[in-house]
DNA sequence: ATGAAAGCGCTAACAC
DNA sequence: GTGTTAGCGCTTTCAT
């Protein structure tokens, strides 16, 4: 049953060398998994360490090392709410169960807008190994910067130039705006809106950037556009806006599901069928778009292997391997009954 | 790849006290506030700081004092999807935030369940100072028990007896549960409906207990009641139970927003209107009851500031301060369209 | 393959 | 008030 909690101090290194009859530098190779301990010696200490239930300290392991075995998940503040996104909670779930697998820690840091500095002060000042850079928004530059001091991995393509070299996972977001949309033409939709993502962000950018490509390849107008945050509100503000320039729409892209589930709701407002009067597609592939009426057709994005990739490619950028700065990750065209009757 | 990665040489407490011209103590003292530093030397310091830029090791300091400055934010492996729910969201946000303007640093946790061990070590391993666990599972007994020798924060109250004397942060939901189903009394509904939470989680168990204190207290009939995991597809499979069961029911009152935003799907499709044929309210306050169509009726809780206070009460327990075993937050009926005309 | 010794950067008594 | 002296628990040359 359970056996009771000894409140004895940790025991230390020394303790285990001490019942293992041998010297501290072994039992560290042991700990350290170094190939060249005998096997006998290597049991010994396992056994050891076994019934002390050594753990080892990772303040003295990180001095004495100089490595923290900690990397950082910076999350902007404003981007605080980037838990209230489906789709950066996945991504941070994936990276947080990549890294408990490994020796790595995750340590959250909320990056003050206010004071980038301390932040930067934080990350430089020998308290991580690396740093995942969750979110979208344009505030991020400042972290680019980091790069080239420490390891970083941003979710998503930089913004801007600025920040070219940076290490980065990302879905071809033209690629799949364009096959979303072509799906809408496909189907014989002629007068495709776009509720468009803030145009600060690469997301929001490219998305419109495949929209308009899937428009113009196929000979149709591409002037029904409005500007929403992601939200879904802003979502059925836009498709508000859109409806109220009286001209003829029959489908729309929005460029993620949550904005998608607030144009349907703009459009019930109305009295529009979808998708009856109107096809309505997202992107994203979150629980917005799969419980919404109707469901949502949509870009499935791989959220939390992608959050996965970043890890990895952070742990691996810290041991010094080689890796691609940039990973792309394969999108998904999910078809509902958002578009299809 | 050529992209050496150059660690900014981080200058050390013995080079800020050579420039200051005093000793790394009166360093030490200064940059721990001691109030036994004159003003004088203080400045000093404090300018060579400033411009060495200097930031103490966290490994170091910690080594050297017994204490971590790591506070851990555990989250069961199956409540990774924790940030799929934007109640706990808003949690881990408000703690990261108090945490963020204090000396401590938030690491998180994935507690695999398949090894509690792991992580128990890792806790009791003196690696953090303390633990906030996040979570209504019922796996979570576990924790418990690091209470005595580790200082540990619950969301919510603990669901078993053996898990008494933990410190927690909760709301009263059995009074909420209470007046969210009155106030559908006071509209004159006469067969409302339960869609309750997990029996295996306080919340689900006490806001089933609300519901059914006002039903009894108003003399109505308290056996319409299907239980679902808190998602929103398990709130829209509760609710078609309900409705096959052939009773009147002319309100429902689901346990958190999400269950209830699945049930206005339910409603849907069996072409009932909310309110007029059936009222509908929630719990948690979060943006699906927000986006909704209509609007939920709910609970509001406070979440953010939740998390705070649970980081807060943590922080004050591992100093050593008096804290209370319980810390109650107020919630807030919000009454939208879902269950007025 | 293994041990001895020298720190990693900081805090914490204890003197002065 | 401020400096001196020891370590904190571990990794890491460098011998052996």
């Amino acid at each position: 049953m359970t056996s009771e909690i000894t409140p004895t101090a940790a025991p230390t290194l020394e303790e285990v060398a001490a019942l293992a009859g041998v010297s501290r530098s072994t039992v560290s190779r042991v700990v350290n998994n170094s190939p060249h301990v005998k096997a006998e010696a290597a049991s010994a200490v396992q056994r050891a360490i076994d019934t002390l239930g050594y753990v080892p300290n990772r303040a003295a392991r990180s001095l004495a090392s100089r490595k923290t075995q900690v990397v950082a998940l910076v999350v902007p503040e404003s981007t605080a709410k980037v838990f209230a996104d489906p789709f950066f909670a996945s991504v941070v779930q994936g990276a947080a169960l990549y890294l408990s697998e490994t020796e790595y820690t995750l340590n959250m840091v909320i990056a003050s807008e206010a004071t980038p500095e301390k932040t930067r002060r934080y990350l430089l000042g020998g308290n991580v190994d690396g740093a995942l850079v969750v979110s979208h928004h344009s505030g991020d530059h400042s972290y680019a910067r980091l790069g080239s001091t420490l390891p970083v991995v941003f979710g998503g393509r930089p913004l801007s130039a600025e920040e070219d070299g940076s290490y980065f996972v990302d879905v071809d977001n033209v690629a799949a705006a364009r096959m979303v949309t072509q799906h809408l033409v496909d189907l014989g939709r002629q007068d495709i809106a776009l509720i468009a993502g803030r145009q600060d962000m690469p997301a929001g950018v490219d998305r419109l950037e495949g929209w308009r490509q899937a428009m113009r390849g196929a000979g149709l107008h591409d002037d029904m556009v409005e500007v929403g945050d992601f939200s879904p509100r802003h979502g059925a503000e836009a498709m508000r806006r859109l409806l109220d320039r009286g001209l003829p729409i029959d489908a729309v892209f929005a460029s993620n599901d949550q904005m998608a589930a607030g144009a349907l709701s703009a459009l019930r407002e109305r009295g529009l069928s979808v998708p009856g009067d109107v096809a309505v597609a997202g992107f994203d592939g979150d629980y917005f778009g799969e419980t919404s009426d109707p469901p949502l057709t949509t870009v499935m994005q791989p959220s939390t292997a992608l959050g996965q990739a970043m890890a990895e490619m952070l742990v691996r950028l810290i041991a010094g391997e080689p890796v691609e700065r940039v990973t792309m990750m394969p999108t998904e065209l999910v078809v509902r009954a958002s578009t299809t009757a």
